[in-house]
DNA sequence: GCGGACTGCTTACCT
DNA sequence: ACAGGTAAGCAGTCCGCG
C-alpha cells in the first residue's frame, strides 16, 4: 500500500521520488483477483436477511437486478430475477387487431400478447385488456422512436369498425419499478434468499408493536385497518447501520486573467480536460484518506494533517483514479455533494480519456444522474435541494444550497476558505481543503444519529422506490409511486393522466390570485392590537384529514353514479362517490392517522429508549413531508394523477370547516382574533370553552381540533400573515414580519431583535407600558445612528441579501434592484446563476443600488434606510399605539413638510 | 415633462 | 417541477394637465 502516515507525509520529498519511479503501485495491487469477488459480483445461493435497497434492469441478463445490503458483512449483494418477469404495457386493442400490425409482430423486442382482467377506476368496471409483453424494457417505451407504445396506433379509420379510441396504459413506467409493483416488493425492508428465491424476512418485535397500533384504530373499517397495518409494518422496522464513504475530488483548471486578477473557471465535467489532483474519502468506519497527485510544481515545508488521516501520493493520474474507484467499490454506499453533476461525472469522463475500459469504470453515466455499478450513490445536493425536505424536515435552516451553507446550518462546519487559486496551493492546503469537503459531506449524513440516512430509508419504504431514486426525486414522485403500487396490487388499471383530465378536469371556483386555478384557503382579518392570553387551536393535518374523511380521490370525485350526485362539496358543483372508497383517501388517511396518533406522540415519549424515540421522530417527519404535499399534488399539472377538482374540493371543504369553527367559537362567546387556513386564534378562552369546541368539532366535522399553542400575549397589526406571539416561557414567535425576513440588512434586523428581547420580558398589560418606552428608545437609537452614518467601517451591515430567481439576462419584464446589482457584478467578471445570493446597498447615485463589495460608506442613501426602518417597525408599532415619526421626534408640521 | 394612480413583476413569507 | 394567499418594494405604464 502506498499509504503514508503523518510522519512519512512530513518526509514527503523522499516518498515522492520513490513513487515517481512507479515502484509502489497501490492501484494495481488492489484490483487484483483476491479483491474483486469480495467487493462485488456477489450472487449468493442463500443470503442472510438483507435490506433491499435498489433495483435496476440488467441489459445483459435481460432481467431485473436487485441490490441487497447485508448489514452484518456490510456489503451489497446482487440478486437477479429468476421468475421470468418481463416488461409489458396494456392496451384495449384486441389480440386479433394487434396481430394485424406488422411493425409490432416484427419488432425486435416484441414477445407475445395475452388477455388480462383489470378494474378500470375511471369507468368503475371490470375490463379485459391486452397485455403486450416485450423482451426488453426499452422496446416498450424507452426510445424516442419506434417503440411499442407508439406503434400501437392511436386512431383507426371508421371503416375498421373499431369504435372506442385505442389506448395504451402503463407504458411509461420504469421497468424496475414495474417489477417492484408486480412482486409487491418493499424497498428498504429485509429480504432473504432461500434456494435462490427472494422472500421477505420477518421481524418479530415489530409484529408485537403492530398489534398495539391496531388497537388504537378499533373503530375503523377493515379496509382502513389493512392500510394501517401495511404502513406500520414498513415503518416499525428498524434501520440498519449504513457503511458509507463520502467522496470529494479537486480538479486543476488553468488560470485565466480577468481584470488583472488571476482566477479560473469551474471545470466542465463533460469535457474533463484538466487533471484530478486530489481526492478525499471519508468513511463512516473511521477510515479517512487523502489521495494526492504528485506535481513538480509543489515545494513545501512542514505540514499538519490530523494523525488519523492517511495521505497517499500517486505518481500518475491514472493510478489516482484507479485508487478512487477501488475505494468506492469497497463501500456499499457512496455519498457526494453534487456527485451526479460533478465528481462522478468528471471521474467517468476523465477515466475514459485515459483509455479505461468500460468495466474498469464502476460508474453508470445517466443524463442527469451518475449511479454506481456495484453499490449505491446518494447525492446529497439533490436531497437537500428538495423543497419539501428543506422546509418540512429541516425547517429552512439552510437557504443557500452550497456545501458551505448547508454544513454551517446543520452541523456547524464551514468549508475552508481559499485565498488563492487551486494551482498555488501547497499539498497541505489542498489536502485540508478537499478533506474538509468530504468531512462535511459525510457528517451531513451522520449528525443527529444518522438522521439523513434514516430519513431516506423511511421515504424509500413509504414511496416503494429505490434509495437512489427517492433521494433524488421530488415529493410528487414519491406520492405517485405508492399510489401506482397500490393500483397494481389491487389489479387496477393505472389511468393515463389525459384521461383523468378529460373526465374530471374542471374547476368551478375563482382564485383570488390572478393566474391560479381555483380558490384556496381563508385568512381571517386580524383584530389589531395587543391581546393577552391567546389560545391557538388548529386541525392536525387539515387537508389530509379532509381527504380521508370526505373520501376524496380521482375516482370518487365526480363519479359516474347518479345516486352520488347529491353528495355535494360545499360551494362547488362537485360531488363525491358514496359507493367506492378512494385509494388516496385510504392511503393518505392511514398515513395521517399513524402520524398523529402514533408516531408523533411516540417521538416525544420519554419512557422509550433514545434510539427508538429518534427513529419515531424520523418517521413522523418523513410522514410530515409526504402529508404536507398530499393535497397540493392533485393541483399540480406535473403530477401523474393530476385531478384539479380533488384539490379544489379539498380547499373548499377546508374553508367550510374553518368557517364553521369560527362561527361556533363566536357563538360560544369567544372572540376570534385571527385565523389562517386551519387555525383559529381565541382571545382568553376558558378551558371548558376550549373543550366544548374540540368536542363539537369531533362530533360535527369528524376532525380533531386541538390547542396547538398558547401565547402569553400576541401583537397584531391589520396585516394578515403578520404577527408576533410571546409564549409563557418568554420565547417569541414571529410570523411574516419584515424584521424576520432573511433579505433585510443586519442593521435593521438587530434593532428588531432588540425589540423582540424586550417584548419577551413583558408579562402583563402594565409591564407592557414600560416596555413601550424601551422600544421607543431602540427605534430612536437606530434612527440616530443612521443619521450620524454610524454603522461601521464598511456598509456590510446595510446590505440587502436577495436571491436571484434566474440568470440576470432572463429578467426581461422588469429589472429589480438585486438584478441591477447583479449586472454590475457581472461586469466585474463574476459568473452568476439562479439561486445565487446578491448583497447590495442603496446608494444616492443613479441606479440607486450597488453590490456591497463595490460600495463605500459615503455613497449610502440614508433616507432610504430610514424609510425601510420605518416600514419594518410600523408592522408592530401601530398595534402598540406607537408612531414612528413621533418617536424619531418629527413634529406634525415637519412630517407634513 | 411630470407626478399620481394603477398594474405587474419579483421575492419572501404563511398555512 | 405539491397548492393558494398575503405583504412589500419597485418597475413600468397610463393619464391628466389650459
Amino acid at each position: 500500500m502506498a499509504k503514508t502516515s503523518l510522519d512519512a507525509f512530513l518526509r514527503s520529498a523522499d516518498t515522492l521520488v520513490e513513487k515517481g519511479k512507479g515502484e509502489s503501485k497501490p492501484s494495481e495491487e488492489k484490483t487484483s483477483e483476491e479483491k474483486k469477488p469480495q467487493s462485488f459480483d456477489r450472487i449468493p445461493q442463500n443470503l442472510p436477511p438483507s435490506y433491499f435497497v435498489s433495483a435496476t434492469y440488467d441489459g445483459k441478463k435481460g432481467s431485473a437486478r436487485l441490490k441487497l445490503y447485508e448489514p452484518k458483512s456490510e456489503k451489497i449483494y446482487y440478486w437477479y430475477d429468476n421468475t421470468g418477469h418481463k416488461p409489458y404495457c396494456l392496451t384495449n386493442l384486441s389480440p386479433i387487431e394487434l396481430e394485424k400490425i406488422d411493425r409490432l409482430k416484427t419488432h425486435h423486442g416484441f414477445d407475445h400478447v395475452e388477455l388480462v382482467k383489470k378494474y378500470d377506476p375511471l369507468l368503475d368496471r371490470q375490463v379485459t385488456v391486452t397485455k403486450v409483453v416485450a423482451k426488453d424494457p426499452l422496446a416498450i417505451g424507452g426510445r424516442p422512436v419506434g417503440c411499442i407504445r407508439d406503434i400501437i396506433p392511436q386512431e383507426y379509420p371508421k371503416t375498421t369498425g373499431i369504435e372506442q379510441p385505442v389506448k395504451v396504459w402503463e407504458a411509461a413506467i420504469k421497468y424496475y419499478q414495474c417489477y417492484i409493483y408486480d412482486r409487491d416488493l418493499a424497498p428498504g425492508m429485509l429480504y432473504k434468499i432461500d434456494n435462490q428465491k427472494l422472500a421477505r424476512a420477518q421481524h418479530e418485535t415489530s409484529e408485537e408493536t403492530i398489534k398495539k397500533i391496531l388497537e388504537l384504530f378499533r373503530d375503523e373499517s377493515k379496509e382502513f385497518l389493512q392500510y394501517i397495518k401495511m404502513w406500520a409494518r414498513l415503518l416499525e422496522y428498524p434501520a440498519p447501520k449504513f457503511r458509507r464513504v463520502a467522496l470529494d475530488i479537486e480538479v486543476l483548471p488553468p488560470l485565466i486573467e480577468r481584470e488583472g486578477i488571476k482566477t479560473s473557471r469551474v471545470p466542465d465535467p463533460r469535457e474533463a480536460e484538466h487533471p484530478v489532483i486530489c481526492a478525499s474519502l471519508y468513511g463512516s468506519d473511521g477510515k479517512k484518506r487523502i489521495l494526492l497527485l504528485e506535481r513538480d510544481s509543489i515545494r513545501e515545508g512542514i505540514v499538519k494533517i490530523p494523525s488519523d488521516v492517511s495521505v497517499e501520493y500517486y505518481s500518475s493520474e491514472e493510478k489516482l483514479i484507479t485508487g478512487i474507484f477501488d475505494t468506492l467499490c469497497d463501500y456499499p454506499f457512496v455519498i457526494t455533494f453534487n456527485g451526479d453533476d460533478f465528481d462522478l461525472r468528471y471521474l467517468f469522463h476523465r477515466a475514459q480519456k485515459f483509455g479505461f475500459r468500460r468495466n474498469q469504470i464502476p460508474i453508470e453515466l445517466g443524463r442527469r444522474v451518475c449511479l454506481l455499478t456495484h453499490n449505491l450513490h446518494i447525492d446529497l445536493y439533490k436531497f437537500f435541494f428538495n423543497k419539501s425536505i428543506q422546509i418540512y424536515a429541516f425547517s429552512q435552516k439552510y437557504r443557500d444550497l452550497t456545501l458551505d451553507n448547508v454544513g454551517k446550518a446543520l452541523i456547524g462546519v464551514s468549508k475552508i476558505e481559499l485565498t488563492k487559486p487551486m494551482s498555488q496551493l501547497t499539498y497541505t492546503e489542498l489536502a485540508h481543503y478537499c478533506f474538509r469537503d468530504a468531512e462535511i459531506t459525510l457528517r451531513l449524513t451522520t449528525f443527529d444519529d444518522n438522521l439523513v440516512m434514516k430519513l431516506i430509508l423511511a421515504l424509500t419504504r413509504i414511496s416503494r422506490m429505490p434509495m437512489e431514486d427517492v433521494s433524488r426525486q421530488g415529493v410528487s414522485r414519491w406520492i405517485r409511486n405508492f399510489l401506482y403500487h397500490e393500483h397494481r396490487r389491487r389489479g387496477m388499471l393505472i389511468p393515463n393522466a389525459e384521461d383523468i383530465l378529460t373526465l374530471k378536469g374542471t374547476t368551478a371556483t375563482k382564485a383570488i390570485i390572478k393566474g391560479k386555478k381555483y380558490k384556496g384557503a381563508i385568512v381571517v382579518e386580524p383584530v389589531p392590537g395587543v391581546h393577552f392570553n391567546v389560545a391557538v387551536m388548529d386541525f392536525a393535518s387539515l387537508y389530509p384529514s379532509i381527504i380521508k374523511v370526505y373520501n376524496l380521490g380521482y375516482q370518487t370525485i365526480l363519479c359516474s353514479h347518479e345516486e352520488c350526485k347529491d353528495n355535494k362539496v360545499p360551494e362547488t358543483p362537485h360531488w363525491v362517490c358514496k359507493r367506492q372508497q378512494a385509494l388516496e383517501s385510504l392511503l393518505v388517511g392511514a398515513l395521517r392517522d399513524l402520524r398523529v396518533r402514533w408516531y408523533k406522540p411516540k417521538s416525544k415519549d420519554k419512557t422509550l429508549s433514545a434510539e427508538l424515540r429518534s427513529w419515531y421522530d424520523v418517521i413522523q417527519s418523513a410522514l410530515k413531508v409526504i402529508l404536507n404535499a398530499s393535497y397540493g399534488v392533485f393541483g399540480a399539472e406535473s403530477f401523474d394523477l393530476y385531478c384539479p377538482p380533488v384539490a379544489e374540493a379539498t380547499a373548499s371543504i377546508g374553508r367550510h370547516v374553518i368557517t364553521q369553527s369560527i362561527k361556533k367559537a363566536r357563538e360560544s362567546g369567544i372572540e376570534v382574533i385571527y385565523g389562517d387556513t386551519d387555525s383559529i386564534f381565541l382571545k382568553g378562552p376558558s378551558p371548558s370553552q376550549i373543550n366544548s369546541i374540540a368536542k363539537w368539532s369531533e362530533k360535527e366535522l369528524g376532525m380533531e381540533l386541538d390547542v396547538d399553542k398558547i401565547y402569553r400575549y400576541s401583537v397584531f397589526s391589520s396585516r394578515k400573515k403578520n404577527y408576533l406571539g410571546v409564549f409563557p416561557d418568554g420565547s417569541v414567535d414571529v410570523k411574516g414580519l419584515t424584521g424576520k425576513k432573511r433579505h433585510i440588512p443586519m442593521f435593521i434586523k438587530e434593532a428588531f431583535d432588540q425589540m423582540e428581547e424586550r417584548l419577551a420580558q413583558v408579562k402583563s398589560p402594565i409591564e407592557f407600558e414600560t416596555a413601550k418606552k424601551d422600544i421607543r428608545k431602540i427605534v430612536q437609537d437606530r434612527y440616530l445612528r443612521l443619521k450620524r452614518r454610524d454603522w461601521g467601517e464598511t456598509p456590510d451591515e446595510l446590505a440587502f441579501q436577495v436571491v436571484l430567481g434566474k440568470t440576470p439576462e432572463r429578467y426581461t419584464k422588469t429589472t429589480p434592484q438585486h438584478v441591477k446589482a447583479a449586472t454590475l457584478l457581472q461586469k466585474r467578471g463574476y459568473e452568476l446563476k439562479a439561486g445565487d445570493l446578491i448583497s447590495f446597498v442603496k446608494v444616492t447615485k443613479d441606479p440607486h443600488v450597488k453590490p456591497v463589495e463595490l460600495a463605500s460608506n459615503s455613497e449610502i442613501d440614508v433616507d432610504k434606510y430610514v424609510a425601510y426602518l420605518q416600514s419594518t417597525f410600523d408592522q408592530v408599532l401601530d398595534a402598540m399605539g406607537l408612531n414612528f415619526n413621533e418617536i424619531i421626534g418629527l413634529t406634525k408640521l415637519e412630517r407634513f413638510m
